[in-house]
DNA sequence: CACGTTTGTTCTCTCTTGCAACAAAAGGGC
DNA sequence: GCCCTTTTGTTGCAAGAGAGAACAAACGTG
């Protein structure tokens, strides 16, 4: 039937709106949508009903005319599971319609030491804690995404790679599944591909149709949004940028090849141009490294400004490539951007064609290190972003599931 | 009105099945959709009034049941002249639904020395002629489409930059308007974009949702396609990754930049290692290379050895990038391909990582020389093919105006 | 030649949106 | 404070498109 997905369309049309741009007078609604009048109040009315959405009486705008009704999201209405698993930490969210935050946590995790099973027991004990911590008027459970730094298939979820966790071959979401037992649907992603949606959805370029996002974590990675959608690929490995060939007669890189970006502009790089060693928690050792910068330390400065080279040259080259109207740089390069800058923006100058060169704006993300949490749970919304209506099937049963 | 919207995506769904699989029986036309008979039935109508397609009574297949009357496009309905704008020849080809070609002509023009003004008049009277032989009943003519060796601004088809023809900041789709003086819309992409768009339309692997193009015409491009799309970037700049950096040893390249990919796996390259001087029609140089690989001569092949190596440094790296079904490599590399496999496979091998490189098939096109134009004709068809009802308000005028 | 099978044809129904007329609610001028 | 203009919600009706069911047509099979 074809009139359903139209009028799925047109759902998902008013409630992505209200998602992203937050509440808008009906009349707003009906000048974005294009769609007549009455059209909106019956796609209000079925939103209202479903419960994610409600109106208020609007303020008297000094302008003539009949006040328009403003319309938000109800924040409390669903809720998803956002998990990061990332070198150094797990993080987990709970998070509503509109990018309303239930509860957050972060725990530090000494690197490279955890199983999978480890992780996912770990992860289940702290989604326990926030799940019970949620509104006593409970909000309905439609997903949950987890955003894993490595390599990892779309479709099912697998962890094809990461060399920083050590793992190979993970079944991630599949053992997610299992231990939080929850119905929802649960997907996992690469990291950077998490902030890149993060940014795309939320960052200071939101909307903007072609970005990169450039994840400085341990590993450097990039997560691409082209023409409003995320890149992906054939089966969602795109975006491995960090071995990407940029100095033939550079280092051995771990992955086997040598002179790979990530050898020449990655953490690694940052540390041992600056005299460091690396600890169990990497955290500390940036920390004090953003801190003898600010403090001009010359060996600390012309460590950042050694990487600072290497990362504008590749980030000349993905201008070239994607010729986007925004670089956000994420993570450790979002850490000490300002310190970065001078040498980054030489080397992209050095690289970048003039014509895709003048479009690009480039800049450290504001949304910080919790881009790829925020991204995750983007990516767990948009099941009901996309079809609302599939919210009735939840409400009609339970509210939110035990974790135990 | 939202029912017209639809309407025009389900005829476009019809007309484009037809003219990139051929033709279909009616009941096959309904399985693929998956819309009802009746609606089908409709739709051919109205596509079948519009003169765009025609059925013919339906083979009897030897199975039972009422036989399915075949529906085919009608190849001279409609008419677009795509053009291609090559560093050593221009090419012009009339061509009609279902990739049907009325007429294709291919001149030799010494490299770099032709203006603008030169190019667009010569391109005129080649127009003339080719519209001219047109068949008496005479095809509606519904677009142009310029494939250009050089970065292109798709928006209003100004070339802004091409070290090969020596152009630069040409308004060259305006130009051409200007001289062909057609009321049809006019585009102008890059050459490579257009090898991309004709390998996914009409290639060995058409239909794979990412596939990357590699063009060696003089320069090194690509022209990618995602999601079922070419990757143009904010203003149709992206793939230009001729100039990405491979070798920071390497040698100065025309563009300002040093150890460009294209500076390393060019025509250039190839021909300094073989020992070889340009000369002022590329083509002779190349097809005596492949003559003498042929006759297993070895500096000439160690010299495509040589850029095979560099060649799939590169491809790697997209690979990793991009993490496409399929790597088409265009022009020169299609030439030369039987000569360059293994050393580029190699490369490829010791660059990609081992998850996307386990989907990507690489090989030679099988379109051969003419990707850019076929691309270029495919691109001028998707006013056509997008909004089939559009022919309604040309066929109602003229059929092909003439180009003088 | 009767039967089952597949598919075109026709008519009706449903769904969704658009449109027009009317009502409601605001500001502005007198 | 009242009337006018402007903007927008509300309501009922019309139009367009596709779906579905019943029937007819055209095929192979035994």
């Amino acid at each position: 039937m074809a009139a359903e997905e139209l009028r799925r369309h047109n759902l998902a049309s008013v409630l992505s709106r209200l998602h992203l741009a937050g509440s808008s007078s009906r009349s707003q609604l009906t000048s974005f949508t294009e769609l007549n009048r009455s059209t909106i109040a019956d796609l209000i009315g079925e939103l209202s009903a479903l419960g994610l959405v409600e109106e208020r009486p609007g303020s008297s705008s000094s302008r003539p005319g009949r006040p328009s009704p403003i319309v938000a999201t109800r924040p409390e209405s669903v809720a998803v599971l956002a998990i990061e698993i990332a070198v150094d930490s797990i993080a987990l969210a709970t998070v509503g319609l509109g990018g309303h935050i239930y509860n957050k946590l972060r725990i530090a995790r000494p690197r490279g030491r955890f199983s999978p099973e480890e992780t996912v027991q770990e992860v289940a004990k702290l989604a326990g804690t926030l799940l019970d911590s949620l509104p006593t008027h409970r909000p309905y459970f439609v997903g949950v995404a987890a955003a894993v730094a490595g390599v990892v298939r779309r479709s099912d979820g697998l962890v094809r790679l990461s060399p920083n966790l050590g793992w190979r071959d993970v079944p991630f979401a599949n053992m997610l599944a299992e231990v939080l037992g929850l119905g929802a649907p649960i997907l996992v992603a690469n990291e950077a591909d998490m902030g890149a949606l993060a940014e795309y959805r939320r960052g200071e370029h939101a909307g903007v149709q072609h970005l990169v996002y450039v994840s400085g974590e341990v590993g450097l990675g990039t997560g691409i949004i082209v023409n409003g959608k995320g890149l992906g690929g054939a089966a969602g490995y795109a975006g491995e940028v960090g071995h990407t060939l940029i100095n033939p007669e550079g280092r051995a890189c771990r992955c086997g090849a040598v002179g790979c970006w990530e050898t020449e502009a990655g953490e690694a790089a940052l540390l041992r141009r600056a005299g460091l060693q690396m600890t169990e928690t990497g955290t500390e050792v940036l920390e004090s490294i953003a801190q003898r910068a600010l403090e001009d330390d010359r060996d600390v400065l012309a460590a950042i400004d050694g990487i600072g080279h290497w990362l504008g040259l590749g980030v000349g080259d993905l201008i070239n490539t994607f010729n986007p109207e925004a670089v956000v740089m994420g993570g450790l390069y979002h850490r000490l951007y300002e310190f970065l800058e001078s040498s980054l923006l030489d080397a992209v100058r050095s690289r970048a064609l003039e014509a895709p060169l003048e479009i690009a704006v480039i800049g450290p993300s504001e949304l910080g290190a919790d881009s790829p949490l925020i991204g995750a749970a983007e990516l767990a919304l948009t099941g009901v972003l996309s079809d609302p209506a599939s919210v009735s099937d939840v409400t009609t049963s339970q509210g939110i599931p035990s974790a135990h």
